[in-house]
DNA sequence: ATTAATTTTTAGTCTAGACTAAAAATTAAT
DNA sequence: ATTAATTTTTAGTCTAGACTAAAAATTAAT
């Protein structure tokens, strides 16, 4: 069955949030994350569930069904894939490339993604280290830590974040902190949950907990 | 002033009518290139010239302004560079292309498509031959023949396509007519106007008249 | 010059996907 | 156990972009 551009990312974002919880998820939740009003999120969830796309119980909240949730990682494997293409193939940073990703995302052809995912040479992660989807919709489960989690003087390697905006990303760059840097874990302050880090040799940097949290790491 | 995809489908489809004649394009002829009724064309119109896009008055036909062809003229350089991609990068044939290219056009980005020009090595013409226009909105003029304006016993070079649809390709494919093809005038039956080509040095092939008049080469 | 045929526009309607305001249900607080 | 606060749904509305049927304008035919 055919998917418009709006039921599309609903899908998408209904399956970011029920990724990691056994709950049904909010109206308000997916309101808050689509940037409309919950009067809309409840019209839509009533079309979702029509389809068979979600399971959904008034005021009781909803999940993905077994198609939904591989319609939200066909979307998910297309978005990571153009990633992977426009920081491999043309040349931008990995803090440019979601608002566009978000886009081409929504392009509707089986062939093409498959070509494109044989041209990137069959990536296994995108530029921020989230896991690509296969064909089939497999997903890895990756079992990464949070640096926040990481404990005093462990040593560990950045895998990936856990958040896309450009600022964080930013931030990241210019901390010089990127994919597969090894970090030790030198210094964790109580009052505040800073942290402080040894990146390889270099000398060390300070980040907040609110970083720290949003970086994944294999120890 | 941002463009929704129905708008930039109707900029295209006029800038195509209104491509090499003076008179104004009719309501009819737009409803059936975009496969809508006389009536929503009229609404578009209307919406069009009110965002100064086209000139239009009402029973009298209507042509793009300036901007209204710049615009029309970016959304064509994306299509005919992201039709260059799928073939030189992705190996698709030249007649698989149109579908795809015709969701990518719509993707809203200066840099990527600047990046992608950059990316495919600048290039002049599309798949099926056609120019693609500069960022700055230049097209260039190349003055090809249609096949069967050609005259007996002329020798030409197959230069590009006047019709993007996948049958008359694919036909063409068939033939062994591909774009760089050294074409010689053979026969032209005055009965249907069909003509008999030798191409390079193979034995002679027969192509009608509406096939040859699809055709377009240089002398 | 009229009349007939054709084309185009207007008026009114529909659907998807958004919205606000008010009602209903659930959850939290006493 | 009630009441208050919060969340969610319903009812009604709006806009873009399509439609049909009927009216108006233009063009073609006599
Ligand atoms: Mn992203
Ligand atoms: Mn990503
Ligand atoms: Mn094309
Ligand atoms: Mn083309």
């Amino acid at each position: 069955m055919a998917t418009s551009l709006a039921e599309e990312n609903y899908l998408k974002i209904i399956y970011r949030l029920c990724e990691g919880t056994k709950e049904d998820i909010s109206t308000n939740s997916i309101a808050e994350l689509t940037n409309n009003k919950a009067a809309s999120v409840t019209d839509m969830l009533q079309k979702l569930a029509e389809k068979g796309w979600v399971t959904y119980q008034k005021y009781q909240g909803v999940r993905l069904t077994k198609i939904g949730e591989s319609i939200a990682l066909s979307i998910i494997r297309k978005h990571r894939l153009w990633e992977v293409f426009l920081v491999e193939k043309l040349g931008y940073n990995w803090d440019e490339v979601h608002e566009i990703a978000e886009q081409l995302e929504h392009i509707e052809s089986e062939t093409l993604i498959n070509k494109l995912d044989s041209f990137l040479d069959f990536p296994k992660i995108d530029p921020h280290g989230d896991p690509i989807p296969s064909q089939e919709g497999e997903i890895p489960e990756l079992g990464y830590l949070h640096l926040s989690e990481v404990k005093l003087n462990e040593t560990c390697t950045l895998m990936g974040v856990a958040k896309d905006s450009a600022v964080f990303l930013q931030l990241l760059t210019k901390l010089n902190l990127s994919l597969g840097a090894r970090l030790e874990v030198l210094e964790i302050n109580t009052f505040d949950r800073s942290v402080s880090l040894k990146i390889a040799e270099e000398k060390p940097i300070f980040i907040s907990h609110e970083v720290a949290k949003n970086i994944l790491v294999k120890v």
